[in-house]
DNA sequence: ACTTCCTTGGAACGCCATTCCAGAGAGGCT
DNA sequence: AGCCTCTCTGGAATGGCGTTCCAAGGAAGT
């Protein structure tokens, strides 16, 4: 199919896979999800559809690509800590962090991606909930519960700051959800009402911590080290 | 804007939001989430565009009503069991269920439902870990952390169906991936290959209900009921 | 009967991903 | 040198999508 390789330069940089991905993510950086185009990718890259068409099979090959040079770039720093503990929280808030840089990603990780990224991830906890002395049958599982927690809160947080927008201040909205959950019908809602204030003063990242903690906490309660 | 009441039946069944939304989950349970077109809504409901258009706002505002009347019929049946921990088994396991029977709910849950219908999870979830004996200042953050869990678990499982399609062989599968992650290689996936097997065998709902079990066992961890 | 206004469905618009294709330009061959 | 080949390019064209516009249908109120 592609490959392009020893080539003498040209006057504008020869078009590649890898610059095609790097524009594509900025894009999506800058404009979010719909904006990624085709047509916003062949101007800014000064090129046609067809140059393109050559180096990526589809919109949704590039989407892939990017969100792997995403997850890629966060998994790359080797998570620092001593104790396989310490380790995971490291591997999972670089993650939870490279999701809420560029949110796209979110959607992307629960879709497509189940070819090439998501292993990615699931062999970098895989290690450290190995060396945290569960029994060796259930690596797959809990490794599965951890990713699984990791993605689907990295996912809604991502969520919340796509209704958001790019400019808009966290407080207030906070601040507005927080209303909107007080006046709820006291019937239905009665405990999203109660929690109404604490959800006004939670603080994403620091939750999404104390998530990770109480799920090695689970699992040392389940699988204790000595047994 | 809408609201159509009294008024004398027609030849044909009159519109409505209601069998709009009725109609948008049959086609996007018959042919997913790329099933969902305007075109063939109208010739499905035997109508225009400006029809629709004049009981639901766009397609975004459809999708959402079309998940929130999945989720809502999934959260009816109240849970039974006797404690806490039982009915938040069977509150995840039924919204499990119910994402897998409707796989294309999963990418909408991560997107544009916060307004409506991820509070009703919160609240179903919630009266439940209140009930667990958390103390009041943790409610939000540790019913926060089982919602998370329960719709990352839901939307990885769905991503997994999807791209298998609808008539597929699941085992055939499994084995497939299984022996696609024994060929990765030794140095960068030493993990992933070790536990293919366990991945080749496992069975998605038990494992769903494992991963459950460890949240609630991490919760009663850090906060024991007597504490 | 006349007016009003909710409701309908067809036609048209602009944007999108994708395909097609004529050809530019660099190596390799003779 | 000339020619051929094969990679790579970009412009034009296609079909499908969400959405808008609008002329009219038809029951309710007078």
């Amino acid at each position: 199919m592609s490959q392009q390789a020893r080539r003498s330069p040209r006057r504008t940089e020869a078009l590649s896979r890898e610059r095609i991905v790097e524009a594509a993510v900025g894009m999506l950086d800058a404009a979010g999800e719909g904006g990624l185009t085709f047509r916003a990718l062949t101007e800014r890259l000064a090129t046609g559809p067809g140059a393109i068409y050559w180096h990526v099979a589809n919109k949704g090959e590039l989407l892939a690509a990017a969100t792997d040079a995403v997850v890629a770039a966060a998994l790359a720093a080797e998570p620092e800590g001593a104790s396989p503990r310490d380790r995971i929280r490291a591997l999972a808030l670089g993650l939870f962090d490279a999701v809420d840089a560029h949110n796209w990603v979110a959607a992307q990780l629960s879709a497509s991606s189940w070819q090439v990224t998501t292993p990615r991830i699931f062999e970098g906890v895989g290690r450290h909930v190995s060396a945290m002395g569960v029994p060796r049958e259930q690596w797959f599982t809990v490794t599965s519960v951890v990713v699984q927690y990791i993605l689907g809160a990295a996912a809604q947080n991502a969520a919340n700051a796509q209704v958001l927008g790019p400019g808009a201040d966290r407080g207030e909205f906070l601040a507005k959800v927080s209303t909107a959950w007080e006046e709820l019908d006291p019937d239905d809602y009665s405990f999203t009402r109660t929690v109404a204030q604490q959800m006004r003063e939670h603080d994403d990242r620091q939750q999404f911590l104390d998530g990770i903690d109480l799920v090695l906490a689970g699992i040392t309660a389940v699988h204790p080290p000595a047994g």
